[in-house]
RNA sequence: GCUCGAGUGGUGGAAUUGGUAGACACGUUGGACUUAAAAUCCAAUGGACAUUAGUCCGUAUGGGUUCAAGUCCCAUCUCGAGUACCA
């Protein structure tokens, strides 16, 4: 019986789907393992090959442990709203759900055919409303919650509102906005409701508030810092300039400090650590506060460099600065101004591809430095961001080269403060080598002591204190987009109120149109039926809206990362309608233990779950603050394009005659396989050759309409073709090419001497445009999904990016077919398993390979492992090996990375249960025991021959040994070694 | 610019604490089987020289440490990823 791969695949998948066999349960006796994917995005195109590895590894790894004897929890779903269905909707009309379910069909279609080992019991989508019925809840929460500063965790805000209740504001330490202002209980008392909402807007840990973003009037819709690369949008490319607009925010600024600090206890890629570190942009310094001459203001800068603050000889704020409209003089106001319109002008691009450009204006004002009571000029530049710190910066021209070159540019004085340091050419930034001068009370110190000693002079002073500044910023939650969760939220008086949690989910409404409304409002303004009424807590028809009872709901929707920030939770419970989770549940499985995906999360996804969980933790839902104890990230897959050469051809015409378009493409479409073409170029004679050829074939053809025929070699130029028209060895097949488009039916081929057709390869990212996306598909048909498995993880290291190239799938192929043919009879081809006690020579083969595989699959190197198995059923073929003793263990061996024959084998092993739980075989070292090693012997480093010798021999017996064979007095030709190294079991190196 | 990662045959990649460089596979070449093809099996396959025996070179480049370096140290080059006026 051959190994009928489609029939056995078919088979399992539907006996692992009827019996439920991966289904994990929420209570057992069992240890714990969660192994978690990133869920997809389901996208119209479907997978590709470079989509399952990170799944492949995981399932591995997930198989692996229900050997081992663990309850595994190994599930999927979807992240199912986003922009590709709404755009589609926006083209089609066609409804964003129906579209998004189709594709989650064909992923759930593909996904099922590569034998994944998910339980799909637990499926989430977070378009669903039953899921984003706790989105929106644990929106709700984060509305109703605070951040103290004192037990520097999240509180309810009722505990707030207590507190300035007894005490007004002026006592407590809380995250909040910068422009909160101070109040009393007596202020608190007099507040109208309003006033207090808006005051408690100012703590909550989603809020309210206009403020700068980024807007991307291409998309229609507001981005976050991370959706942004290199100034235009992630998705599309689009520009993104800076807007104010209301819109919910997350507080997550809240968290800076212990976002940084949990990244110390997860084991979690160093690029993933250092990008989140960078992102979060914690650095400690001071702020120092300068008195504005002729003016009842103060400008608040944040410096890291507090111990060079004798060097200070001007002052930037940033051109949107509060401050700047009040303290220019009016001489300044005109220059002032012009400057200020033309960076708003400018877009954040512009402003980031042009960093060598200094540009600035002086207002006119002026600042008393904190202790030399000295004048220092107020200036405004765009080097200084309005959104980082306070927006204004103390300028130490001779230690920071921005403000150097501001100085040099606009001849400001730099004061030199560093001993012994040159600064006519440029700045010093050196920390280390620092000795403070001309800075009075800092004369003579190193930049730690200086800077402690300022520090405690400005607060002496009261004008400045130690600080620590980060550059998170709090995260933009609106998004003006239809395909995302609504807000339970509705206003009243202009002010947010939540809808109780009972009375959830709020469901989308229908909309004619998917586009923003003619007023400008996002898409949900298009809706008829959306307005709540509070006294049947219900959603009503818009015309109800009265301010009394109904009020008008939310138009903006949540962001993407909203779905994606506690669905690994809610999988531990994913159909309890009563709760995100039960208790028993989280307290059961805890957190995730292992979770693969891709490093384009680093900032975003990842950090806002991160985030989320911190704030459950702090809400008592979650028993750990971090949710993923390690996490990998999988390497890209690229695709090996394939390029057919076409020949650079100038035909001349008669005018008079027309020729058909098919005429035309047969004389333009001459296609040169790839070595002939090198060949044309080196050789002109063949070119002419070729030329005559080709002329006299084409001037026959078309009789007199054709009068002249050229190659002109530097025309040529290379096309991609598809790869899925090429084989292993880089040959084009002809006549599929010609049948691929239209244009090149009728095309002509110069191939090589045996009459084949080749093309020449690059690697590129694997897009439609390129021609080199492979489906999956297509392989699980013709070698299997056991085969691409064992084929995606053989490429090469999980986290290394790699290019694809179906030639190379024969081999994992022919391995599976090597490992069937090990269980059956050469002659009948029947099922032959004998229950001969295994050789010695087999035992060592067999466990051997556990060793490996088991040390392999706990580090995640899934490509050797594949090797050590080609390289068992190698030797065991052989060994001409049927033990059952050997190939039953061995079929569990490779259950997890080929489960289909697995399955099949431990069936046809007579054995009733899966083999999914079987445990995994014992690694025995007694029987890789050996008595003798072949020796590798060196002389002077390099080997030259191998000596086999009794592993007992001690140091000065291999030394006799070696020296008295006749190669060892061959190599030294009489000369006397004046060292010889042994290291038993190792090498013998024989020096001089 | 800064941070991190990586450079090994024609290709993907192996190589434990420094101890036989190139495992395994693809591709290529030759052979067996077959009417033929596919499939399968066998052999060779880093480069140069040599009839053979063998010799020399070889892990991006140049140095260094060591009996011994792909692996450790220093410098340089190239590529990739992230980040970018962060005070």
């Amino acid at each position: 019986m051959n190994y009928d791969f489609n029939a056995i695949e078919e088979k399992w998948q539907s006996y692992w789907g009827q019996n439920q066999t991966f289904k994990a349960e929420n209570n057992s006796d069992k240890e714990k393992f969660y192994v978690l994917d990133m869920f997809p995005y389901p996208s119209g195109a479907g997978l590709h090959v470079g989509h399952p590895l990170g799944y492949i590894a995981s399932d591995i790894y997930a198989r692996y442990k229900r050997h081992k004897g663990y309850n595994v929890l190994h599930p999927q779903g979807y992240d199912s709203f986003g922009l590709p269905a709404e755009q589609y909707a926006i083209q089609t009309g066609q409804h964003p759900a129906i579209t998004t379910a189709e594709n989650i069909k064909t992923y759930r279609r593909q996904l099922d055919q590569l034998g994944f080992s998910f339980d799909w019991s637990r499926e989430v989508r977070t378009s669903d409303p039953s899921y984003y019925k706790w989105t929106q809840w644990i929106f709700i929460q984060l509305f109703n919650s605070w951040y103290n500063k004192e037990t520097n965790k999240a509180e309810d805000i009722e505990t707030l509102i207590a507190v300035f209740k007894l005490a007004g504001n002026t006592g407590i330490n809380a995250v909040c906005d910068d422009t909160t202002e101070e109040f009393t209980v007596a202020d608190w008392s007099a507040y109208s409701d309003t006033d207090k909402q808006e005051i408690l807007l100012k703590y909550r840990l989603t809020y309210l508030a206009e403020s700068e973003v980024n807007w991307c009037p291409a998309l229609g819709t507001v981005l976050a810092n991370d959706e942004i690369i290199n100034g235009v949008s992630e998705r599309g490319g689009y520009p993104v300039i800076r807007k104010k607009m209301t819109q919910w925010s997350m507080r997550i600024s809240a968290y800076a400090q212990r976002l940084l600090d949990g990244l110390g206890k997860i084991d979690w890629p160093q690029p993933l650590k250092d990008s989140q570190t960078n992102w979060i942009g914690r650095s400690q310094g001071a702020s120092a506060i300068f008195n504005v001459n002729g003016h009842d203001a103060v400008i608040d800068v944040f410096t890291t460099r507090p111990d060079t603050i004798f060097g200070v000889s001007f002052m930037t704020l940033a051109p949107e600065h509060d401050l700047v409209a009040k303290i220019t003089t009016d001489e300044q106001k005109a220059k002032v101004e012009a400057y200020i319109e033309a960076t708003a002008k400018r877009s954040e691009r512009d402003r980031m591809a042009d960093v060598k450009t200094i540009s600035g204006v002086f207002t006119g004002a002026f600042a008393e430095h904190p202790f030399t009571k000295e004048q220092v000029p107020i200036w405004i530049g765009d080097y200084v961001l309005a959104g980082y710190g306070t927006g204004a910066v103390m300028s130490v021209p001779c230690g920071d080269q921005r403000d150097y070159d501001f100085a040099k540019h606009f001849n400001i004085p730099i004061p030199n403060i560093f001993k012994g340091v040159d600064i006519t050419e440029e700045a010093f930034a050196d920390k280390e080598k620092v000795v403070i001068t001309n800075s009075d009370f800092l004369d003579g110190l190193g930049q730690k002591e200086a800077s402690k000693i300022a520090i405690q002079t400005l607060e002496t002073l009261g004008q400045g204190e130690g600080k620590i500044n980060y550059r998170l910023r709090d995260a933009v939650f609106s998004r003006q987009r239809y395909w995302g969760e609504p807000f339970p939220v509705y206003y009243v008086n202009g002010m947010p109120q939540m809808i109780a949690a009972e009375f959830l989910p709020i469901t989308l409404p229908e909309v004619e149109k998917y586009l923003p409304t003619e007023t400008g409002e996002p898409p949900l303004g298009n809706a008829t039926v959306w307005a709540w009424d509070t006294k049947k807590n219900t959603i009503v028809s818009n015309d109800l809206i009265n301010h009394k009872t109904v009020f008008p709901l939310e138009l903006n929707t949540m962001p993407g990362w909203a779905g994606s920030s506690q669905y690994f939770n809610r999988y531990m419970d994913s159909q309890n309608e009563n709760a995100i989770f039960s208790e028993e549940a989280i307290n059961y499985w805890q957190d995730v233990d292992l979770y693969i995906g891709g490093s384009e999360h680093a900032t975003g996804h990842l950090l806002y779950s991160r985030f989320w969980q911190k704030f459950m933790f702090d809400k008592g839902l979650v028993p750990k603050d971090e949710f993923a104890k390690k996490l990998i990230n999988q390497g890209m897959i690229t695709g090996t394009s394939a390029f057919v050469c076409k020949l650079g051809i100038q035909p001349g015409f008669d005018k008079e005659v027309a020729f058909s378009s098919n005429e035309i493409n047969r004389l333009n479409h001459v296609f040169v396989s790839l070595s002939k073409f090198e060949e044309l170029k080196g050789m002109p004679s063949l070119v002419i050759e070729l030329e005559k050829q080709l002329s006299d074939f084409f001037l026959a053809k078309y009789d007199s309409k054709l009068t002249t025929f050229r190659i002109v070699l530097a025309d040529s130029f290379t096309i991609h073709t598809d790869v899925s028209l090429v084989d292993s060895s880089n040959q084009l097949d002809i006549q599929g090419f010609k049948k691929w488009r239209p244009e090149y039916s009728e095309a002509e081929f110069i191939t090589e001497e045996d009459g084949t057709f080749k093309v020449s390869r690059e690697i590129e990212k694997m897009s439609k445009s390129k021609y080199n996306v492979v489906n999956p598909d297509a392989i699980c048909e013709e070698y299997g999904a056991d085969s691409l498995r064992l084929y995606e993880m053989f490429l090469g290291p999980l986290e290394q990016s790699k290019p694809w190239n179906t030639a190379g799938i024969t081999g994992t192929h022919s391995f599976l077919k090597k490992l069937w043919r090990l269980f059956h009879s050469d002659a009948e081809s029947s099922f032959l398993v004998s229950e001969e006690e295994p050789t010695k020579d087999a035992m060592k083969t067999l466990h051997k390979t556990i060793k490996k595989v088991e040390e392999d699959i706990e580090t995640f190197s899934f490509n050797t492992s594949v090797s050590t198995f080609m390289i068992c059923v190698n030797e065991l073929s052989s060994q001409k090996c049927t033990s059952r003793g050997i190939l039953e263990p061995l079929a569990i061996l490779v259950s997890p990375y080929a489960p289909h024959i697995a399955e099949e084998l431990w069936e046809k092993l007579g054995n009733i249960e899966s083999v999914s739980t079987a445990p995994f075989p014992e690694f025995e070292p007694s029987y890789l025991v050996e008595s003798a090693k072949e020796y590798p012997i060196s002389f002077n480093g390099k080997m030259r021959f191998k000596l086999e010798l009794p592993l007992a021999l001690s140091k000065d017996e291999i030394e006799a040994a070696v020296m008295a064979h006749q190669k060892t007095k061959d190599q030294l030709q009489g000369r006397i070694p004046k060292k010889v190294i042994i290291v038993p079991g190792k090498i013998v190196n024989i020096v001089g």
